[in-house]
DNA sequence: TGTACATCAGTGAACGCGCGTTCACTGATGTAC
DNA sequence: TGTACATCAGTGAACGCGCGTTCACTGATGTAC
């Protein structure tokens, strides 16, 4: 029943964005509001599970795509990951909306939505750490290659700094061109949307010294 | 008076995100509600100024920061939109997210709104022209060049496909730094913003084939 | 096989709010003669 | 200088909605004896 309530929602968040009514979503359900009441304990709940919901969805897209490629194929798997993410956020706009759009007023995320949005970032590392690729040296500022230095101390991780630098490089370019594919502000610009991404995601692959 | 009215949206869209309130609008200036309407049509209107506003306030801080930077130091200037943009962004987060956020429920932008939308990118574009930069060679896929061709031919412009496609590639990432920093998504991650912002924003520069 | 009881999903009324928009209006200000 | 009139910013009541959350409750189902 969490399951079905969720669905709903879901529906209700390609309409309404995270203006979401669980009103609305009682009355889809020919249930009284009250009712959900058993199920979730407010509403920002309900959008916590959402939240939590759509970023594992999104790395299990991610992942699955990759796993289809064989491993050797670095730059097919990069590809892979990005087409993966992209694919889902094409597929599932809202929730695309819901984790990476403006911050939902009044909603405050709580801990449990931080570690599922690394995933991807993951998967990518371990593409460019398998390449054991020699990125072109980049001069970090030092308070930057510092904050690389603790995100790899703290998950016991072995990845260089270099390499995280151009994987972050590229995680936010991927988000950066889906932003504005999804969120249209490439209409009337660029109607080649496949090849577009496609084309970022190579140079991505090229900076982070993916060979190929 | 319209603009006193805006100052005060501009002030609630801080708080309640695109969730903008007449009512609350107008309690704030000691006026009731339906007075309003004898400066904007509708709430849509009034959400409509508020986006175009928005739009000419970035491009002009951009602009304004890049005109302080001698002509000839290319990396000069295109750092300065960079950050001109940045500043803005991260001192009107909520005016930012309205133009680059996810899109307001319920709301079409028509078709006012499309144009000041591409100032920055022309900010960029000019930089890039002025260094008669060679980008490294790209293979766009042909629909890709198409679009960039028919953008260049639609403006009368001059610029070779290959600049105006790490313009884009540029434009794209700016935004996408600006996404995760504005919203918020680099908290407990990368504490040295301004450093990563201008490494990034150097290797577009690097991208984009501008020298130095 | 039949009765007593507990569980618990869903009900429905209520509380106290909010909203955009319309409409006929008031009443101060400024202009014309 | 004084009166008549037009303008028009702002009023206030109303329409018809919406919302999240609470609370005591009903009534079907399943279990225990």
């Amino acid at each position: 029943m969490s399951q079905e309530i969720k669905a709903v929602a879901r529906r209700h968040l390609a309409t309404d964005g995270a203006n979401l009514s669980l009103r609305a979503v009682a009355r889809d359900l020919d249930i009284v509001a009250s009712a959900l009441y058993r199920y979730f304990p407010s509403r920002d709940a309900l959008l916590t599970a959402l939240i939590i919901d759509a970023y594992d969805d999104l790395a299990d897209a991610a992942g699955a795509a990759e796993s289809a490629v064989p491993r050797d194929d670095l730059r097919g798997r990069w590809l892979a990951v990005c087409r993966g993410v992209r694919d889902w956020a094409l597929a599932h706009p809202a929730e695309y909306g819901l984790i990476y759009g403006s911050p939902v007023p009044g909603y405050a995320a709580p801990p449990d939505t931080v570690e599922p949005a690394t995933k991807v970032i993951l998967l990518l590392a371990a593409i460019v750490a398998d390449a054991d690729a020699d990125p072109p040296s980049a001069d970090l500022p030092s308070a930057l290659h510092d904050d690389l230095h603790r995100l790899i101390a703290g998950r016991g991780g072995t990845i260089p700094e270099d390499q995280l630098d151009r994987v972050l490089v590229a995680w936010t370019h991927l988000y950066g061109v889906l932003n504005f594919e999804v969120f249209g502000r490439l209409d009337g610009m660029i109607e080649a949307r496949s090849g577009y991404f496609d084309h970022h995601m190579h140079l991505m692959a090229d900076l982070a010294g993916l060979p190929e």
